[in-house]
DNA sequence: CGGTATCCCCGGCGATACTG
DNA sequence: CAGTATCGCCGGGGATACCG
């Protein structure tokens, strides 16, 4: 061992991010609770393209993995909150500059995709 | 501009990012040029894990997205050239980052996941 | 309000064999 | 050397209905 192990590790840690934040949706909700708590009723009015199942599954995702808290508030109506952990917020500069450069790589090819998927 | 009509302006580009660089094995290969044009076959001893199949079709989504550019010498035996465009190349910066995130995140969370699905 | 349950589809991804 | 061809899995993601 040893031969060529580093290889591995440099690309492995880009691929082990991607795990963690690679989830169709997991930077959108990131990005929205870059902005503050959110409940989750917040969050799925923020984006009406993603179903309540899709957006629970991303947010107990990100919460497995450390990124998100999510408080429950024992009270009627049921209060959920979800806010980012230290891990979620580290996150912040480099998806802030990865959305930078969706945008300008978007204009530079001349917005070739749909924003979101159209619904019939 | 109003408060927060940006909003799905806004993280739809982190997904319009994602999209062209959320593919399994995109950024790994990207990492590798990085350091230089690459011939196919180096990138796949590179990165054993990848099929020849799956390398090719990451590296003509690549290329169609503009970030790779694909040089064939019509020689004997065959050899093609990959290599970043500028729009690759702007990548960089932004790979680098969440692959030093990455290292960070599995730091802290004590390497939960397999670095490479070891072949029996 | 904040979710589950259920069902299902599609396409990303993989393994193996073959070719100009 | 640099790929195709073929086949198939599997699970991420979606639609809809329902629950405490």
């Amino acid at each position: 061992m040893g031969d060529r192990v580093g290889d591995m590790e440099d690309y492995c840690m880009v691929e082990a991010a991607m795990e963690v934040v690679g989830g169709k949706w997991k930077l959108a909700i990131l990005r929205h609770l870059f902005d503050g708590t959110c409940r989750f009723g917040e969050l799925n009015r923020a984006m009406p393209a993603i179903t309540p199942r899709m957006l629970t599954r991303q947010l107990r995702e990100l919460e497995a993995d450390g990124l998100v808290r999510r408080v429950v508030y024992p009270e009627v109506p049921p209060k959920v909150e979800y806010s980012l952990t230290y891990l979620g917020e580290s996150l912040r500069p480099i998806a802030l500059r990865l959305e930078e450069w969706g945008h300008w790589y978007r204009e530079r090819r001349g917005l070739g995709g749909e924003p979101v998927t159209p619904r019939s």
